[in-house]
DNA sequence: TAGATTGTTAATCGATTAACAATC
DNA sequence: TAGATTGTTAATCGATTAACAATC
């Protein structure tokens, strides 16, 4: 009855290994956790941990079949089992997730977007309709949504995070750059540019820094020789 | 001498903390770590570590200086500090973060796309000129780019990463669904979307799951009532 | 068989949370 | 002063890594 529920840790690398297997030639066969973690940068027990708990196992000696491996991943994160979006804010990153054609290989399909602007509705993004808001709710319930993607500038985000709770989506997929406020009951995942632009930047400038003292120290040695 | 780097999980919390801490109204003076926390749904001393390390504190009893507390997280964050980035593949993820205003506002400027394809060189994109790829190279050194920012499609990626390298960037910041191979002294960052959705639509099974069991569970007690 | 590799149990590490003393 | 709040030290928790037994 042990509901241990995998780590959100675990599950981000689950589709890495899936990436790995799917890029190695077809001849291979077998493939190692040894060797997955090696081209990943990762730690062999983490990897064998990760694929325990998401596959039906390896052999000692051999590793696991790579072709049988790929579909327990597959299977695991459900990519057969399609899940039905709707995005609102049709600029230029809506556009971008609309037309990506990777979420439809992932079980995600976007069924159509939606945006406040008039000169927006009616066209087609991709081949997926651009709707006026009012018929979200509506949209919804047909196409039995379960997902609802915000793409709107962060000032009109909090707005159309009430609206998607009110159609009655169960999990909202945000990119604007700010916390919204949702019920308990519905999950919602910020995407958070900014906070993975901070990490970046800082990094950055960590090392410039450490060179510079690198450097330095170099230059004061060559100054006591 | 202690060179105690701050976690990559802090530094992606600084950015939330500047969020709530401007979008506060104008009249509010002080704020303290204990409402912070509870707006953004944290544990207040993790709020107080974190702008322990990335301000000059607060007073017991009143809390910490709004404003002041901003001008610190933005110094800590090097808003000040501009970075400059190029941008390969001007499809439409590169649109969207070409025209991305926030980027500006928090140190970052891309300062031109670039694309293979030549029907889009000598556009313009909100202001940012579309580049020859034969012009990477020297844009980067001329302009002392440190930033590559990759939103090509998967199987170019690798190719533009080494050509990124070449051009001399320190730091790569890759939106393409892929592991880039990189030398160590550049600074890869992965934003993988499909790790992001993994976790997405696998909380959101999960929740349906037990809801389904919890449904079928009262209607097991039904029939025993 | 010997050696490579899996999967698990134990140890380590780092981050979060709790307890508490300091202070305005 | 009393109470709210900070900042720090100690305890807990979870994830990673190391050690090792099982096995093909």
């Amino acid at each position: 009855m042990e509901k241990r529920a995998i780590s959100n840790r675990t599950l981000k690398r689950l589709p890495l290994y899936l990436g790995y297997l799917k890029g190695m030639p077809e001849g291979e066969v077998n493939v190692s956790a040894t060797s997955i973690a090696e081209r990943l940068g990762l730690n062999e027990v983490q990897v064998r941990k990760d694929l325990a708990l998401a596959s039906s196992g390896g052999r000692p000696k051999v590793g696991y079949v790579r072709r049988a491996l790929i579909e327990d991943l597959e299977k695991f994160l459900r990519y057969d089992a399609l899940d039905r979006a709707v995005l609102v804010g049709t600029g230029y990153l809506g556009h971008a997730l609309l037309c990506y054609q990777g979420f439809a290989r992932r079980g995600l399909e976007i069924v159509a977007g939606f945006d406040a602007d008039p000169a927006h509705h009616g066209r087609e993004i991709c081949g997926k309709p651009v709707l006026k808001m009012d018929q979200l709710a509506d949209t919804c319930e047909r196409m039995q949504v379960r997902i609802g993607i915000i793409t709107v500038p962060d000032y009109a985000a909090q707005q159309v995070c009430d609206q998607l709770v009110e159609a009655g989506v169960l999990a909202i997929w945000n990119f604007a750059p700010i916390r919204l406020n949702a019920p308990e009951r519905v999950l919602v995942q910020n995407e958070g540019i900014e906070s993975s632009l901070a990490v970046l930047s800082t990094r950055l400038a960590e090392r410039l820094e450490a060179e510079v003292v690198a450097k330095t120290d170099r230059a004061a040695e060559e100054g006591n020789a």
